[in-house]
DNA sequence: ATAACTACTTGGCATTGTCAAGTACTGATA
DNA sequence: TATCAGTACTTGACAATGCCAAGTAGTTAT
């Protein structure tokens, strides 16, 4: 998988997952990892970015089997970030694949 | 448009428009401009880049209107990379649009 | 007590795109 | 003929984001 094709999709996967429901970094990186092969060295940093950004709020929860859980919660900012994302992406996605298909003529 | 999209799918493109036909970097940058904003100062370096590793070769050709215009042609590896990149990059796509409408649910 | 699994953190690095400024050639215009 | 617009290419400093690797720590089972 091409490391570069993952810039700025995985802040829309995050962002997505998160806002589906609260979720905790391990088990987001294991559900990113379904879709895109990813890096726990890439995602804490990024979720602490989001949340600098005031797209996330967080909130500790025990856990019976292991450390403490730190729970992302999608703000509103978050929701308005994400359909920003969210459309750009999809905008920009089509383009290159039309692009793509003229080429193959 | 999220300059972060762009990583890695502008080579992409770059390849595919060089194989379609031999093109010099100015017609190029207007090119793809038509399918994503990009700026000339990383259009070149790239052409460069791929020409370093062996996947375009080069020749002059005079012009009437303006200094020598330097083509690109694309290479057998240059080929194989293009399909290479080509197919990742159907592959990623889909998947990313895949987790976007499943959200959607 | 030691290993395995869960969970999070961090620092240095690589890649690739942006911005801005610069060089240089041609043709038109004032 | 001086200057400007358009064509064409180059380069250096910089920003953003992902990767790798190593480290810290809690829980449970052997």
């Amino acid at each position: 998988m091409n490391t570069q094709f993952k810039k700025g999709v995985l802040e829309l996967i995050v962002l997505l997952s998160v806002a589906k429901k609260d979720i905790y970094g391990y088990e987001l990186v294991a559900q990113v990892c379904k879709i895109i092969d990813v890096n726990e060295g890439t995602i804490y940093p990024l979720l602490k970015r989001l949340t600098n950004e005031g797209y996330f709020e967080t909130y500790l929860v025990e856990s019976t089997e292991g450390p403490p859980r730190k729970y992302y919660h999608i703000t509103v900012l978050g929701k308005e970030r994400t359909e920003e994302l969210k459309s750009s992406w999809i905008t920009f996605a089509a383009s290159v694949n039309k692009f793509i298909e003229e080429e193959n003529l």
